[in-house]
DNA sequence: CTATTTGATGCAAAATTATGCAACTTTAAT
DNA sequence: ATTAAAGTTGCATAATTTTGCATCAAATAG
């Protein structure tokens, strides 16, 4: 195994669980503890992470972090993107929305899964660079900095000019009648150009989200094909599964 | 067995694998380890992979990899960052190419600073999305996952669509007669349209870049306003101040 | 305070790399 | 065709780096 690939893990396992231990690592990695010890030693000398008493964590001001980083990967979104990746298969064309719960679904992107992924989302832009065989899409814009996402009319333009197999809609507010909606204007429009573009619409959205509404309109319900939630034995589910809609 | 037949064989067997170890491309292509060893350093020569200790790894296009990320923020583009700050004022709307001497320079960027940021690169556009007081405006079109840029045609036409006070060059080759030139043909439409629509020009350029020029064409000489280099002392450079341009 | 864990240091074995060199192949010019 | 020059390749040798271990110091927990 080469020195570079246990830098790499010693990263990726940091950044997972935001620690890592000696012990554990040399384990893992099958070398001494001395040799894990000077690995986190030159990864501390290139500021990629900080070398504490018997382990080390991550450098706070990481090029590519995020502030949601700690809300990201809950168990309720990881479950729901398991779920979203059974809808996705090689060769699709992909419209990401931006939000945690698309990017945790980028996140657990297996290697080989071979898509085109076009998408407004900085961070899910940033993550699968990573990725070695997704093509992804980057659509014009103002970033607005909350939602770290390109919007306005560059990115519509861009949308409109795509046939997507899938949508994936990280979605603010879902109600029975009211529909989808957002609380800002411009996201919305985004939000609106994607479900149109997309043969198939999904929206990912947890339990709390549901039967709320925003003032901004994003499309009716009837619009989406399937609903991901983190808990689909939920009573009001049904008033979308009445809908012909699917819920998982 | 052609040598262009062993580089190949190790290229692909790098892109499949994620790496490759001198003692196994050795038996692979029944040659000794001295000539697998050499043909690395070759490709390495190329910027086609990296070379480590025992083997090689892919040009790592993701930002977790080390090797170049110890390459990021190294003394002189600090220095090189430093110098450009001072070129930047509140109020400016600024083009920003891709790469690591821009991406430096965004590090450092003073929390009071207030700029409209137009720029192709995904790094760049997560780096800023932390600063307060920056304005992002993101190109679209296919993500380069070795810039880590967008490229293509849609960049060019937002990019088309700006009058920028200042256009920073992250530059790979400078020549005095050939100019400003590139790798790839794609990347360089890019930066030359950066350079059309800017009024003041900046390259940035580290001095193993000077006097050496690749296949594609950005700009002559004479359209930068101004080169920030490590090592403004360099005799070499005197041949740009002739010219009419700035080296700092 | 004592026991235990972790860290630092020096060292030796193993692996990797660099260097010079000779044999051999290819290229270009005569 | 012959020759010279340049480039490749493999080998021997030396230098360097990496790794694991032993030992002792320092930090932490109970």
């Amino acid at each position: 195994m080469l020195k570079e690939e246990r830098l790499d893990y010693i990263l990726k396992k940091l950044n997972a669980d935001r620690k890592v231990l000696q012990t554990e690592l040399s384990t893992d990695l099958q070398v001494s503890e001395d040799t894990v010890r000077r690995d986190l030693e030159s990864l501390a000398q290139s500021g990629l992470l900080i070398k504490v008493r018997g382990g080390a964590i991550p450098h706070s001001p990481n090029p590519y972090s995020f502030k949601e980083r700690t809300l990201f990967h809950t168990d309720d979104k990881l479950l729901m993107a398991q779920k979203a990746l059974n809808l996705l298969h090689n060769g699709q064309t992909v419209i990401l929305d931006g939000g945690t719960s698309t990017l945790s679904l980028v996140k657990i992107f297996p290697p080989e899964l071979q898509l085109t992924v076009i998408t407004n989302s900085v961070p899910i832009a940033a993550q699968l660079i990573e990725h070695p065989k997704t093509q992804v899409i980057l659509t014009g814009g103002r970033v607005n900095k909350n939602a770290q996402t390109a919007g306005g009319q560059e990115t519509m333009r861009m949308l409109r000019r795509v046939r997507a197999d899938l949508c994936f809609l990280g979605v603010c507010s879902l109600h029975p009648i009211l529909g989808v909606t957002g609380m800002n204007m411009e996201e919305a429009e985004v939000k609106t150009t994607m479900v149109e573009c997309a043969s198939h619409v999904v929206a990912l959205a947890t339990g709390d989200k549901m039967g709320t509404a925003e003032p901004y309109k994003v499309c009716n319900i009837t619009d989406l094909d399937t609903i991901i939630t983190d808990n689909p034995e939920l009573e009001f589910l049904e008033a979308y599964r009445e809908q012909g809609i699917k819920v998982v």
